[in-house]
DNA sequence: AGGATTATGGAACACTCATTCCATAAAGCA
DNA sequence: TGCTTTATGGAATGAGTGTTCCATAATCCT
């Protein structure tokens, strides 16, 4: 009997990432939104409680839509995962099906992939959502900071099961602590270069910090395993 | 004959620039300000055209008070900043001022600066004032972006000189575009670093960050110093 | 076709924002 | 002391904010 929506509910919050992501959450307005997604006011706060609701929803949308695909480069590989990741990773069509990498490489897909966003999108690109709310976190509700720290955590977790698949591979015993603070230091060093993009214009940037992480890392590694040179 | 202001400009800009960096340009509104600096309303528009112009000027005043003293201890040994630094640092007084660290150890002691500060700050902390600017960007102007790019530039630069001092110390000979870009990288990771700060809640996640980089910079240069291992 | 139901889009509301203005208070000079 | 000059703090302004509401329009079911 209704009258049929002109966009789901799906296209709204995906409208609305867009712009929050592009703008932040204070510099958009409810207007804005409104122009962008198309949608009439009214439906805004029928279909979610309001603009902080709206923001939320937009902070998940990110991430399945996003983070997830980018993270699950890095769990290749992961069984508990891998399910889910292969659905994704097919989506969006740009990691090889067939043998996916692992361990190093997987690490070097991941800022590959995150290269590729950024030759899609046009420099300077949008930087990471979650990394751009950080800055902004200060009134917002624990509810975000939550999503935010939640992210990181996914994010630091799949690097270090990629970085645990290399020294598999590679037959050299690392002690966990020292794997995690190489994750953790891989997390926060990435979490850096999405904000920086937001400055940059030269896809060229991203690609040279990708090689001399990619390049410290395996002088790391190589460190550890022969350690006869010493 | 007139009326004595109850805070000189500085005082007025050095308040301001608190609250811009804890909480952003668009979440702050012109009442906080007058709040935070005990400033009358009419006073901040007859010293400043208005909220951007103070947003500006507690943009240099971070530059001065906290970027360029950091900075300065990257650059220790570089004469032709030495004068200006060495009355930095012995205000700051966290730099040993007989003998001031070089190479690996100035970079070192770039992190530990960054991290008595949040010591001394609390967690979490507020984060680097440029690289919360840069999430925000979108809708300023571009003199704001100017400032933001100039801040990295000085703060590749640093990195540049205090790795070359460390190759000349270690007399070995790495190509110049490999070196810019090794400082590059610690730029866009440090950045990472200042971001991450304003989520954590310890300051041993900082530390172990800095120990992590430091012990992946030894393996790489000694990498390439001692080529006959491999 | 007619009626029930829901989306639509614009008006209206209360609120906060940055900015301007002004009567008052305070300080130095005659 | 009186006069000039400037800072002060609060009121006023007008634009913009998030939110609510409602008459209208569009769709589906009977």
């Amino acid at each position: 009997m209704p009258r049929q929506r002109s966009k789901s509910r799906e296209q709204l919050v995906a409208s609305a990432m867009n712009v929050f992501w592009q703008r932040g959450y204070f510099a958009t307005s409810m207007e804005a939104l409104v122009t962008a997604t198309g949608v009439n006011r009214g439906g805004m706060y029928t279909d979610f409680g309001g603009k902080e609701a709206l923001f939320l929803a937009s902070l998940t949308a990110y991430r399945e839509r996003f983070s997830a695909p980018a993270i699950a480069i890095l769990l290749a590989g992961n069984d508990s995962v891998s399910t889910a990741c292969e659905t994704i990773n097919t989506d969006s069509g740009d990691v090889a099906e067939q043998k996916k990498p692992v361990g190093l490489a997987a690490i070097n897909a991941y800022f590959d992939h995150f290269i590729a966003l950024h030759v899609h999108h046009g420099m300077p690109g949008p930087g990471c959502f979650f990394a751009n709310v950080m800055t902004e976190l200060e009134s917002h509700q624990t509810q975000i900071r939550e999503a935010v720290e939640q992210h990181m955590q996914q994010l630091r977790d799949a690097f270090y099961w990629a970085l645990s698949q290399e020294t598999r591979a590679r037959q050299t015993t690392i002690p966990e602590a020292e794997l995690k603070d190489l994750a953790d230091f891989l997390a926060t060093a990435s979490q850096g270069l999405w904000s920086r993009a937001r400055s940059l214009t030269e896809i060229d940037d991203l690609t040279r910090f990708k090689n001399t992480l990619m390049s410290l890392l395996r002088s790391h590694l190589e460190s550890r395993s022969g350690e006869a040179c010493q």
